[in-house]
DNA sequence: CCAAAAAAGATTGCATACGATTTTTGTACA
DNA sequence: TGTACAAAAATCGTATGCAATCTTTTTTGG
């Protein structure tokens, strides 16, 4: 599997720093699978990729590396992260204490409008749910992800924000990776049950709701190490 | 004020990379308060300072933007942060819902050692309290910091651990800018407290404890706005 | 004397070049 | 066939150069 079948390119949006837009573009692929955990990003693929020099491709991949999307080894290169059981363990860990107070904050916070985005989210979840095939499997864990950011974004507060996107983008590799059923089903419904207490702006339940969920996210995970996982990184898989 | 009075070199422990030793060497000087907010950092200042090219001195502020310490501008360059009231808000807001999670964390997984640690931080801090001079002051808020950042790291998740050292970091700023009095002396004492309740493994009064210092320190500061933050920015001073 | 325009200087954004390190390939030998 | 070693290729780390942008100073016109 090459980076260059994998990835499209990033003419649109970008009268900002182009590294930026460079990350975004692999921050995706990552999230979305279509770079598999394991995967070399060598600077200059990514470079001629994006048609930039080096400097610009090592700075994107330099970000990426501070969000633990990819990790990068001296003198070796960078590589799509292959995030351990245990860090798995250590990100829902995180996730259950930060987000019951994400949940709690936006419930305080929350508008009409904001109501309104939810369920849009909800329905675009749902949509996805319906489908099949493994694209759309793909686009139900963004999906799910995005459900999270949002409530995030209406917490207001912006540095918890950002650490969440750091979490929830972590955690679709994790999902990707360790992530047995799907709870997808099971988990829209959960959502569907925190936007309805969020307009009950019953803050209690919500970050009850909240908990549950995350538990039963990372309940669907096998975090079991398995059979030589360094094998399967020494072959880069 | 000129950076190159501020900032002693970087000869020590680097078989690491360059850039991450500039970055600490950086990050301790804004935390400890040597840079000012708001001053400038060029890249080529930077560069001849710590005696590597500007591609190196580049990657080290780039690190520092992600981490908060340092704003870089477009086609303007990095200067170091000038948090204003909202952000220092919002960053109490976040370290009131993670930190008393960490302490109880920590409870559940401190060691003898770990007390033994602790002891010695509050005999650090001590030290500090009871000298005069701004020195003395700039090492008590990072004592007072390293307090925080020991417990975090008891409490054994790398993940938030990561996300303690900006939180700690960036309140340092927060605290220099807009601190009052001295709660050090108050907050010395809650330090204490918080390390015989960690002794005594009643997670439940560390948890609160640790709320209610939060809580304190946040008090502590003058987050009215103050008269013309923005001229303030505009004299770069 | 002051305001606006123009020129000079400084600084950043990015590409490229080159030495150093790692990885791969090729070949000889057991 | 498999291993050891050496050469070649690829990739990274870093310095440097040039164009673009911003800042400061000087000049010009009112």
């Amino acid at each position: 599997m090459n980076i260059t079948d994998r990835v499209y390119s990033a003419a649109d949006s970008a009268n900002q720093d182009r590294a930026q837009a460079i990350r975004d573009n692999l921050r995706d692929a990552i999230v979305d699978r279509r770079l598999a955990p394991g995967t070399k990003l060598s600077e200059g693929e990514v470079g001629t990729l994006f048609d930039v020099s080096r400097t610009v491709a090592r700075a994107a991949l330099q970000m990426l590396s501070f969000e633990g999307l990819v990790r990068i080894e001296r003198n070796r290169g960078a590589f799509v992260a292959n995030p351990s059981p245990e860090e798995a363990r250590q990100l829902f860990a995180s996730r259950r204490l930060i987000e019951p107070g994400i949940a709690t904050a936006a419930c305080e916070r929350v508008t009409a409008a904001d109501i309104v985005a939810f369920r849009a989210q909800l329905d675009e979840e749902g949509r996805f749910i319906a489908e099949r095939g493994p694209t759309a499997r793909r686009s139900e864990i963004k999906a799910s992800g995005d459900f999270h950011l949002l409530l995030a974004s209406v917490a207001g507060n912006a540095i918890l924000q950002r650490f969440m996107e750091e979490l929830v983008a972590r955690s679709s590799l994790v999902i990707a990776l360790y992530g047995r059923s799907g709870v997808s089903a099971c988990g829209h419904s959960e959502h569907t049950g925190i936007v309805g207490a969020l307009e009950s702006s019953d803050s209690g339940l919500v970050s009850r709701l909240m908990l549950h969920h995350i538990d039963h996210i990372e309940a669907d995970l096998d975090l079991r190490v398995r059979a030589g996982p360094a094998l399967r990184e020494a072959l880069n898989f």
